[in-house]
DNA sequence: TATTGTTATACTCTATAACTATA
DNA sequence: TATAGTTATAGAGTATAACAATA
């Protein structure tokens, strides 16, 4: 962890305590409005979760229940269910893995990849028409910022260890 | 939409669909990380409505159930019960309105701003602690960042015209 | 009559426990 | 015997409809 001499501290509006106020300020705004974003454009209907494990299993083609389960966050009994309804909808594709017969190989169909990517280009596009109300200078630190974020924050994630509960903390 | 010249794009880089994604990417990360700490610091049990809730009470004081409705995207028996949860765990008291007696009048008890405050700041501390990690100029970019985007972003808040709804977006 | 909130009832999502199939 | 997943059952949260109280 760097250490920063004390001038240095006060010589910036911008120490560690205000960067996290205006952080706590600002995020949710920003992830309620990709919500709502996602949401109308495709992702109608689906549950967070569900959503979730939508993108898990994009990312992860073949994922078995038991890793949607730990990544979302939700029992194996309801991660079964949950998927039964992305199946429904023609989403997701369950297959049995062919090396190991009791696992389960997940993967997006087609039309589950086409809505994804379309919901998401979507939500882009929208999110890209608001910040082209902010100058390339401003966008810029916008990007930074992000950049810096990602890597501070960026670890640990992957598997749900963050004490998170889908039922509760949704 | 704005149109720019090619060169323009290429010259920056942080055009206005570059920015959207690191949004995209970066925002939902942000987002999981302050719940989780939030829930830690003594907002364990509540639902995210209820959580909501407490958040708009608090700067709402004398509230009225049919307000909080509107915010959190629930029907108003839904909200009932859900205050319902809150004064029981003697976060939130509920009076009824002196100039309209059918109204409630909802405000945050000692013990729901002390929990709340608690938990914002502690949360709070905890992010200083991560982007301390940054240098102060990253930070400034941070916090610039938040500010445009706050700027960009901020209006259409309040009431939620989002069509988000609780029970099917959480 | 209109408005604010509550009570009654049903549905969905999730959990735990018991079970099946494969290793 | 252990592991991956499903089925059975129960609890929590939410919705709609019907109701009560106040304006």
């Amino acid at each position: 962890m760097k250490q920063f001499p004390k001038e240095s501290i006060s010589a910036f509006p911008s120490s560690e305590k205000e960067t996290a106020a205006w952080l706590m300020d600002v995020v949710p705004m920003l992830m309620r409005h990709i919500r709502a974003e996602m949401r109308r454009r495709g992702m109608k209907g689906l549950t967070l979760p569900q959503f979730r494990a939508l993108i898990y299993i994009n990312r992860h083609q073949g994922a078995s229940l038991s890793q949607v389960a730990g990544m979302v966050g939700l029992a194996l009994p309801s991660v079964s269910k949950l998927i039964d309804g992305l199946v429904v909808r023609e989403l997701v594709e369950r297959a049995s893995a062919e090396n190991d017969r009791r696992r389960v190989s997940l993967s997006l169909s087609r039309t589950g990849r086409e809505t994804l990517a379309r919901a998401r280009k979507g939500t882009e596009a929208r999110l890209a028409e608001k910040v082209a109300g902010l100058s390339s200078e401003e966008r810029r630190a916008v990007c930074r910022a992000m950049r810096s974020l990602q890597a501070v924050f960026g670890g640990a994630e992957e598997v749900n260890n963050t004490g998170w509960r889908a039922h509760v903390d949704n």
